[in-house]
DNA sequence: TGAATATACTTAACATGTTAAGTTAAATAG
DNA sequence: CTATTTAACTTAACATGTTAAGTATATTCA
């Protein structure tokens, strides 16, 4: 189950490349971060499930309900989704009538997207559950570290785009 | 750009629930930990879609060129893959001859996955790049912060499985 | 003004994530 | 020793991630 502190070392025979000097790939960044992206979904999934929600449905509702009327480009962005995603989602959510779409007057091709009364129901259905797993979690990893773990994840992203040039 | 810093504060027309005492979403964990670990690979993924590798393929072929002949199942742990995902990703890779899978004589059930020389080859073309990477991004970052990022995920990953009882 | 270009999406196509439902082979129970 | 159950996958189905192509509306500029 814990992969990183287990340290199973393999036996000889099965390295293709025992003597190389060739990195170790034991300790992945991106596995995990994904492991703990992963841990922490795991807490706030069911609760969306239960209403028929993805975490990027509920991601789209969740901003929407900060500032309604927001572009598919704007909510896209803010949701940190490809317009792809955004399209088909903003078709499925529609679908449900859990927001609608007006066409901009001022521009034909832009549409606003706005949570409907059903969209806010189900809004204030959910967020207090998550609100409270997100307490506990800050509870139980503990509010100065999970800061420090914000703060690093900032740097570390801050890090990488600035190599970006 | 940077989301959690420019803090752009909506008008008070346009947030639903104005006065409420509904928690603050702004700042997502699963959020957070996606954009690290997107700025991450988009540092790894050219290199590895130069050689027609997906980040998935990528993790299979480096788990078996550190362990020759993995079950598939053992390869889905190891690699963090679900088993239908491995299975596709097996099927592929067996199709391009990176790899070769043999049923294991004691149980028919089983098969095993081994790298072809052909794999081999590949994997030692990309191994060199991605390491130079990672040895880039810590540069960049600071051995010392990056060591405290890992500590802070696994621990973090830690205390949500805990509460999992 | 009218043609070329740019913008804001939508659609398509394909790999992956995820849950559920097969399949086939082993283990177990009666 | 046969019938049930379990285990190790594979397949199916559908949403999402991702890149490329398509469509309709604006804008630009000749």
């Amino acid at each position: 189950m814990n992969q990183s502190k287990t340290n199973t070392v393999p036996p000889e025979d099965t390295a293709l490349n025992p003597g190389s000097d060739l990195p170790e790939f034991d300790r992945s960044l991106p596995m995990s971060l994904l492991r703990a992206r992963e841990a922490v979904m795991k807490k706030f999934i069911p609760s969306l499930k239960e209403q028929g929600l993805s975490p990027q449905q509920w991601r789209a509702i969740r901003t929407l309900e900060q500032q309604n009327g927001l572009e598919i480009t704007e909510l896209a962005d803010r949701c940190y989704l490809l317009m792809p995603s955004m399209s088909r989602i903003a078709q499925n959510l529609e679908s449900r009538q859990l927001i609608e779409r007006r066409s901009v007057a001022s521009d034909q091709r832009r549409s606003a997207l706005f949570l409907t009364p059903k969209g806010l129901d189900l809004f204030q259905i959910i967020a207090p559950k998550s609100a409270e797993r997100y307490e506990h979690i800050t509870e139980e990893f503990g509010y100065g570290k999970l800061e420090l773990l914000y703060e690093l994840l900032d740097e570390l992203v801050a890090s990488l785009n600035q190599s970006d040039k």
